[in-house]
DNA sequence: GTGAAAGCGCTAACAA
DNA sequence: TTGTTAGCGCTTTCAC
């Protein structure tokens, strides 16, 4: 049977054909070889024109030497979310330059979803893979770089896999962020933040701890909330830490999400200008608030840049050992953190 | 000479050798065809895992009788822009679960960048293009469709081309929004709004007219202005209108970020609580913001998802005309238009 | 139920 | 500079 489809999309022998000459001259004029007869090469173009021809990449690829299909694969948590986009589009630029396309996945956190992801991105044989990842373990990707997958991973380091990764500098922007409260004078200074298991909330909040210890300020466990996850956890958190006398001064959160939900409930008990408030990563609307939120933002273009160019070293072959870049964040007082 | 890459992925060959059988039948448990001796699938299985094999989907693509590719292409404004990354997650989701990608590609409102976009994925050979169009001709695609590929246009209509299209009830929308400020009492409306080059612009501006001569309210040209891309513009808009005895008592801001102008005009003169406001598009941080903003905001899922099904249906084959969609706003009202 | 052979649209190799 | 032939990894055809 013939197919089906009545796309007849002509093809380089048609192309070949209408010019007047063969089929491996096409293909040179389309890959811009430039050892063709310029006659030719007008020849041809015209004939691509007239008859528009689309060359097919996929079937090119297929015969190629270096195999590669000039796209790579994005994992992010979410394609919607401001970070994940934000950094998607930042790659989606270099990738641009380079002449490739992206593919983007949402995971929503779940490991079993990054699998079929991956899964179904090797399937269509892309270069690389940028990956935001999920908690799960990586080992399984082991066998994938054997076979020849790049791998970079962004925000997270990968769990038992050794790969490419470029992170933010959380430690240290959280020593600073809680640092910058401390010389405002604050000593009650809460920590509210995402769940252990995840590496930023964990180094985030290492920094926070060790910014209280280098001043002298004893940690109060009761000032202490993880895990966003449960949202009437931080309800609860919020409700009995901001009433009575004993409140803190301050707050350090250490996550978006988790910023909004201070926010929030500083709003609601009227304490917004009472209590200091410094967020880790951005709110597209915190010069909109009154105060101001202070944030310490993530370099996202940076991080993409450095991600991207790690990927396209790999694609092109390059055999060194896997590189940590830590990329500095962005510090933005805006009045909340300066109560 | 050999592929310098050392992929060295196995083929469909080398599982066929290992499982002794032949690479059609092999073929044919990778596609699930029912018709293979159960333990001649388990072999197969055995010796896919083994190897670690991946089906490589893009050869397959290239003889398969239906010519698919099971990827789709998404043109957007922006993948970071929050209406542009809520449409791509939920065409996401509608594409996973008919077994596709997304291939996205921002295009920051240049129509240059959309023909390289749209001319890039059809050499990928995407099985169709979901496409939020720019203001350019879109005359030029229609040999595309000839050619077989399918497009579905989303919140703006195309150009001198006729297509499956989805957009929201933008006129009706700017008639309700509008009412419900003079339902308030409102008489002196003002209007902020983007180029009326683009379509959304002209319908919601239709919109905010008709509902002023229906209430039969004089329209007030000195309250108008249309085109945020100058920034300088709108400000002397603001500081003009918004200065004596005269100026509005409400505003209808038509998009997003004239809506974030107008806050932060209104903000700036200590007028949120004094000067009505209803914006239309969403806002991600409007229920943070004091007085909350009332908004007319689109149903991005339900776009999306009537989107993907013309566009599927297109790709199954569906020859019937074009079909215009549009879709309910949601009107939230939070307390800044009940000024 | 199974497999040999042809061929999808293109590029690599090599000869002319 | 150009063209012929083989073949990328897979699915189709069709005979068994």
């Amino acid at each position: 049977m013939k197919r089906d489809n009545n796309s007849q999309r002509p093809t380089i022998r048609e192309v070949a054909a209408l010019s007047g000459t063969s089929i491996k001259t096409v293909s040179r004029v389309l890959n811009g070889v430039q050892t063709v007869n310029p006659a030719m090469v007008k020849a041809v173009e015209k004939a691509i024109k007239h008859l528009n021809y689309r060359h097919n990449l996929t079937a090119g690829n297929l015969r190629r030497m270096d195999g590669r299909t000039n796209t790579i694969g994005l994992l992010l948590k979410d394609v919607s979310n401001p970070f994940s986009s934000a950094l998607h589009r930042a790659i989606e630029d270099q990738a641009r330059a380079e002449g490739f396309d992206v593919i983007a996945g949402s995971m929503d956190e779940k490991p079993e979803r990054e699998a079929d992801l991956i899964s179904a991105f090797i399937s269509r044989r892309v270069d690389g893979l940028i990956i935001v990842p999920t908690t799960s373990d990586h080992k399984y990707l082991e066998k994938e770089r054997k076979s020849g997958m790049n791998f970079v991973f962004v925000d997270r380091p990968p769990n038992n896999f050794v790969a490419d990764t470029v992170v933010a500098t959380n430690r240290k922007s959280a020593v600073e962020a809680t640092t910058h409260l401390i010389k405002q004078g604050h000593k009650r200074i809460a920590y509210m933040g995402d769940s252990q298991e995840i590496y930023t909330a964990v180094e985030r909040f290492a920094g926070y701890k060790s910014a209280l210890t280098k001043a002298g300020i004893a940690f109060d466990k009761s000032l202490v909330h993880h895990g966003i996850d449960n949202k009437r956890g931080i309800e609860e958190f919020t409700e009995s830490i901001l009433q009575g006398e004993n409140r803190p001064t301050a707050i350090f959160a250490s996550q978006n999400f988790v910023t909004m939900e201070a926010i929030r409930a500083l709003s609601a008990r009227r304490l917004s200008k009472k209590v200091a408030l410094v967020g880790f990563d951005d709110l597209p609307f915190a010069e909109f608030l009154e105060p101001g939120i202070s944030l310490v933002t993530q370099d996202i273009s940076a991080m993409a840049a450095i991600a991207a160019n790690l990927l396209f070293d790999r694609i092109k072959g390059k055999k060194s050992k896997a590189e940590i870049h830590e990329v500095p964040t962005i510090f933005t007082p805006r009045g909340s953190g300066e109560l």
